[in-house]
DNA sequence: ATAATATACATCAGTTTCTTATGTATATAA
DNA sequence: TTATATACATAAGAAACTGATGTATATTAT
């Protein structure tokens, strides 16, 4: 997944957040999107993207409803209740992440926050 | 580390980054160092260390002193050239990750950069 | 005195999360 | 009719971590 380190702790948050702002959407549609928002420099593989979507699911955030569009069959995913919840707190925890490294990066900063 | 999945991809920036403004640190005073300047968010456990070290010297981004101090053996690191170009590369994939997330979570926002 | 904590290194089994490849199937564009 | 796009899924292997364990000295607390 873009062969950025970093991305590889991140792909938990974009899926419980895109769904924060979407309501329902399949797989596929993640990857796309993704890849619009950052130019493509984000890209989600399946590989990676199916076994997080399950692995949500199986915790309770996520819940599905197939579809058939086109002859096509589509698995929509929305956040459960307790998905709303940890949408913040994946949140928080990027925030978090931004501001620690700020102080190791540039140590006698006063923070001024961005995300 | 942290039980924050964000900062599993982001230990060998926070080395060699802490190393490009202290010339020459040792295992222990890094742990240290990190908590200090996070206020003990980010604690690194030893088990993630030394390997992560072990490794960057073998790449040949680090070089090695062990010096005695009190009876006690303490092994200095270094950045060698090939690290100090090593630190720009991480910081920039630090900086695009930052503005990917940005443009992921705050979509339609004029990117306005922090790090 | 002595037990606990701090300093300082290291390894290792097990877990999680990713990559890359493979597989199935339909629809559309070249 | 071949390649690309859409749409799902799994699986072997790699990489980076956790948490435990081990060794050893120094200092602080009881």
């Amino acid at each position: 997944m873009s062969s950025n380190a970093l991305v590889k702790g991140s792909l938990q948050t974009i899926i419980l957040k895109l769904l924060e702002e979407n309501e329902k959407m399949y797989g596929y549609e993640i990857t796309q999107k993704v890849k619009e928002l950052t130019a493509g420099e984000i890209k989600i593989t399946e590989g990676a993207l199916y076994p997080a979507l399950h692995k949500l699911e199986a915790e309770g955030l996520l819940t599905t409803e197939i579809q058939q569009v086109d002859n096509r069959v589509r698995k929509y995913y929305s956040l459960t209740k307790d998905g709303k919840k940890e949408v913040s707190s994946k949140l928080a925890e990027l925030q978090a992440f931004v501001e620690n490294m700020q102080r190791i990066i540039n140590p006698g900063l006063k923070p001024e926050f961005s995300l």
